[in-house]
DNA sequence: TTTTAATTTCAATAATTATTGAAAGTTTAA
DNA sequence: TTAAACTTTCAATAATTATTGAAATTAAAA
C-alpha cells in the first residue's frame, strides 16, 4: 500500500470509530488528516482533501480548537490561516478525556445525586430507587475518579506504571 | 419531588448520555426504565410508559439482551414475555465495555497496526506516518488493557482497591 | 385442528444531525 | 480610504439514524 492510500484508510478508520463514539465524522477526520500531515494545512487544504465544504471545514476545525486539540500556526508570507494537530497522541487522550468528563460525566453526576436526596416519599420502592440511583453515582464516580487520576498523570505514567500496578 | 417524577427525570438523563456516546436513546431509557422497575415489565408496559411503538420496543429489548444486559422473565400465569434487567451496576458497566471493546476498539487496533506494516515505501513521510500509527496504536492498546483488566476484576475490585491503589 | 394472543419484521416515514454554499463580516494590503 | 483575500455565519438541504405500524410469523390455548 502506498502511503497516500494508508492516510485515507486511517482518516476512514478513525472517522468510523468517532460516529460510534458520538463524536462528528467530519471534525475526527479533520483531525486525523492534521495528525498525519507533516506540514500545517489551510482551510482550502483540509476542502481539497477530504472535499467538503468551507462551512464545514470552519466549524470543525474552531471545535477542534476549542477542544484544545489543534491550534493555528502562522505560515511566513502567507496570509491564510494554517492549523496544525499536536502529534503527542498522549495528550490528545487527556484532553479529550477531560472535555467529555466536564461536558458530559459531571452534569449526569449531579443529577443523580439530587435524585438520592429529593425524592421525599418514604415506601420501599423509593429505597429501591435510590439504591440504584447511588450504585449508578458510584460507579460513574470510580469511572469519573479514574478519568481524573489519567488526566492529572504524567506522560507516561500510564503506559508504564499503570500495567505493573494493576496486574493480579 | 414523587419518586414517578424522579424516575422519569433519571430516564431521560441517562436518554441524553447515552446519545452523546452513540448509544441510541431508546435503548437506554428502556434500560432505565427496568433497572427503576420493582417489577418484570411487559412489551406493553414499556409501550405505554416510555409512549413508543411495539416494533421500536422489540427491537430495542432484542439489542439490550443481545448485549447480555436485560432478560426474559417468565411470570406465572402470564401468557406474554416479561423483561428485567439485572440491578448490578458493576455487571452492566463490565458487560458494555466488554461489548464495545471487542465491536468497536479491537478492529480499530487491527487496522492501526496493519497500517505499519502495509506501507512498503521508504521516505521521512512514511517514517512520520507509521510513528503517528505506533503511537495511536501504543494508545490504544493501554486503553484496551485498562479496560480489559477492568472487567476481569472481580465485582468489589475497581470500587474499593483502585482509588487506593493509584493515588499518589 | 382452529382460533387467539403475542412477537417479529421491515418498508415507509419522521426526527435528528451534518453539510453546503452564498451572503455578510473581517482583516490586510494597495 | 478602497479593494481584495480570507473567515464566519446560518438558512436551506442532504444524509443519516430512529421510529412507526401494519402485515407476516410464531406460539399457546381452546
Amino acid at each position: 500500500m502506498n502511503l497516500e492510500a494508508a492516510k485515507l484508510k486511517y482518516i476512514h478508520t478513525w472517522g468510523s470509530l468517532a460516529t460510534s463514539w458520538g463524536i462528528n465524522k467530519t471534525m475526527a477526520q479533520v483531525h486525523a488528516l492534521l495528525l498525519v500531515s507533516t506540514k500545517p494545512l489551510s482551510a482550502d487544504d483540509i476542502m481539497g482533501i477530504l472535499q467538503i465544504s468551507r462551512g464545514n471545514v470552519n466549524m470543525n476545525v474552531r471545535a477542534l480548537i476549542d477542544w484544545g486539540i489543534v491550534r493555528k500556526e502562522f505560515v511566513m508570507g502567507e496570509r491564510k490561516e494554517f492549523f496544525v494537530a499536536d502529534k503527542d497522541i498522549w495528550e490528545l487522550f487527556k484532553q479529550v478525556t477531560k472535555e467529555r468528563k466536564k461536558r458530559e460525566i459531571e452534569p449526569v453526576l449531579k443529577v443523580l445525586e439530587e435524585l438520592q436526596t429529593d425524592v421525599e416519599e418514604e415506601s420501599e420502592d423509593v429505597e429501591a430507587f435510590k439504591k440504584v440511583m447511588k450504585d449508578l453515582s458510584t460507579v460513574t464516580t470510580t469511572v469519573n475518579n479514574i478519568l481524573d487520576k489519567t488526566i492529572k498523570a504524567d506522560e507516561h505514567w500510564l503506559l508504564s506504571s499503570f500495567t505493573k500496578m494493576i496486574k493480579k
